[in-house]
DNA sequence: TTTCAAAAGTTAATCGATAAACAAATGGAC
DNA sequence: GTCCATTTGTTTATCGATTAACTTTTGAAA
């Protein structure tokens, strides 16, 4: 491997003169200067110098390495894999690399302290306990998907309350008046952040009351204790809710699977059919989205642009940039589970 | 950040000194010697010392750092999140830290020669093309569930003989005697390794030999060009082998998708209920087999361990150690999709 | 008591880059 | 032609650890 050494014998000068025509010190005002930072260049190129991060983060008291948080729990998936893609991506172009650390409960800060990494990135499903860790480290951090922990802590979202309006305007367009706002189970709601579940339903409503029909939100939240959430879960709720008047004609479900519960099999229980005589729509865009059938009608967040758009903040952060912050947007695809409601409704 | 000089002074020792007793090159021999490193010991725990591993790696010519290729196809999946888990602990523990590696198509070495890895992890999503990449790099390298593409790379695998065999051997067990193997339809076939699948294949045919029913695998596989994948791919074929006398009484799907298309959507159309009057089991356990109604019996590849053994075997040959191989053991979740085949059939 | 091999410790040099301090070259203004 | 601010280049020192070469200690054997 060529170090600056090699390419300073070679042009017959020292290898801090290198160093400078590398990073771009030489402005090459003068012709000698330009040719022999010219000539430099060429000699890095044949010999395929690389800078040796190494000695160059020993020197500048940088690592250009970030860690990336993630959780032991074994269930959990350890990082959407779009947002990943994302973080890869810009990190990648801004010359940093990507380190994973595993967060222990026991020893939270040790193997963390070791790496000595330039700045954090926190997934969302990281929670509050395991947030302490990173106000120890004193490092620029930025949480993806959920809203910062303090104020020195930058935080990429998008715009949650847009995307249940999207879900709302989309259904309202078809000519749905009345729309059932599907919330997580007792049992479930505690593993999960509830920030954008929230906003997702202050989007919804808020579309509703713009297009007039206000009280034709309804929320269904079953009261199951600890018991598992399962498809019978929300049998008796909405058994007991078709019985009545006031029946919603569609559903907004927070995530594929109880999309798909109350698509593929309540609807059928409750003798309906999907989207005939019931919409569903999706608040996860999850692959299984686009298998079923029907296939379900889902708001995908934008998780890829949201991993490009926290490594560009988190690098502006760590070179004293401070960009502007952006916002990604989700998208609504539309499938084949909404349809306008059923004439008689 | 405490160095090994401020401990050195502390102690009244020299830092290489300090550098021997953390490294456990002191043996401590004699009263004198072990006194002293215990002091030293106590000193660095107390001033919170941690390598700097900048300053190890420059000198040792090691970067401590592994890296792991990835796809940067949009579509597929970076990496299981399971492996990646399994991954992350064995190097963790092994004081490694893995970093991500996009795989650029137009510049395959650059990013990557940058990094100075110690040695490379490549997951089975990638292809031959990309494996030159770690060719030239000429670096320890494992691949994970798929064969080595040369004699000095590693690989991981589970015995996907054996997990086809577990699948049978279930059906089997349960009375089946004609069982048909759902493969990829042509369009699908391009973009998936065919090694696990044939190991798949083969094992299921293994054991309906040994049962005594050789001739009752019937291979299911349609030919659809290059139109996409769909539910109705499979309909002509499995109506028309269902409209015939050696109907099979289960099926083994060689992925999720295809295990519920089969299961809940093409035993309606052909007036067949799962699991009653056909059975079902699922090649690779999704997160869908879990909430699908009925859900679906299927073989887990055992990925958390995939990536364990990987990062065991990597760094053994980073380190020259060479630990024996251990082949991770795939599955049998037993779910709702398989039961004994009806009384007539 | 002397001798000696093993163990422990010290000093000096090194990995590859960059920062700081200083010296030299340059082109335009006077 | 001289002066000067600017740009460039050089020398020296440094980041924090490890290796190499060498010296000192040590406990036991002779």
């Amino acid at each position: 491997m060529a170090t600056l050494q090699d390419i300073a014998d070679r042009c017959g000068v020292s290898t801090v003169t290198v160093s400078n025509v590398l990073n771009g010190k030489i402005k090459g005002s003068w012709p000698s200067s330009a040719a022999r930072a010219q000539r430099v260049r060429e000699v890095a190129n044949e010999l395929g110098y690389r800078v040796d991060w190494r000695a160059k983060a020993l020197k500048t008291k940088r690592t250009y390495m970030v860690g990336l948080l993630t959780t032991d729990k074994p269930e959990t998936q350890v990082i959407e894999g779009r947002v990943l893609a994302g973080l890869i991506e810009a990190f990648g172009e801004a010359s940093y690399q990507l380190v994973f650390v595993r967060v222990y409960k026991d020893a939270p800060t040790a193997d963390f302290a070791d790496a000595r990494f330039d700045g954090i990135v926190i997934d969302y499903h990281l929670e509050a306990e395991e947030l302490e860790v990173i106000r120890r480290a004193q490092l620029p951090a930025v949480v993806i998907n959920a809203p910062a922990p303090s104020d020195d802590v930058l935080s990429v979202m998008p715009d949650h309350l847009e995307a249940g309006a999207l879900a709302a305007r989309h259904l309202l367009e078809l000519g749905h008046r009345r729309i059932g706002f599907v919330d997580s189970s007792e049992s479930e709601q505690k593993h999960w952040p509830r920030h954008m579940i929230e906003q997702w339903r202050a989007g919804v409503r808020r579309e509703m009351r713009n297009a007039g029909c206000g009280d034709g939100l309804i929320e269904i939240e079953p009261r199951n204790g600890d018991a598992p959430e399962t498809a019978d879960t929300y049998r008796p709720l909405l058994t007991s809710l078709y019985a009545g008047p006031d029946r919603p004609t569609a559903l907004i479900a927070n995530n594929g699977t109880r999309a798909a519960r109350v698509a593929l099999r309540l609807s059928e229980s409750l003798g309906l059919r999907c989207p005939d005589d019931l919409s569903v729509v999706s608040m996860v865009d999850e692959p299984a989205m686009d298998w079923l059938s029907p296939r379900i009608t889902s708001v995908a967040l934008p998780f890829r642009d949201l991993g490009r758009e926290a490594a560009r903040q988190l690098v502006g952060r760590i070179e004293d940039a401070d960009p502007e912050p952006r916002r990604p947007r989700a998208e609504l695809i539309v499938r084949d589970s909404t349809a306008p409601p059923p004439p008689g409704a």
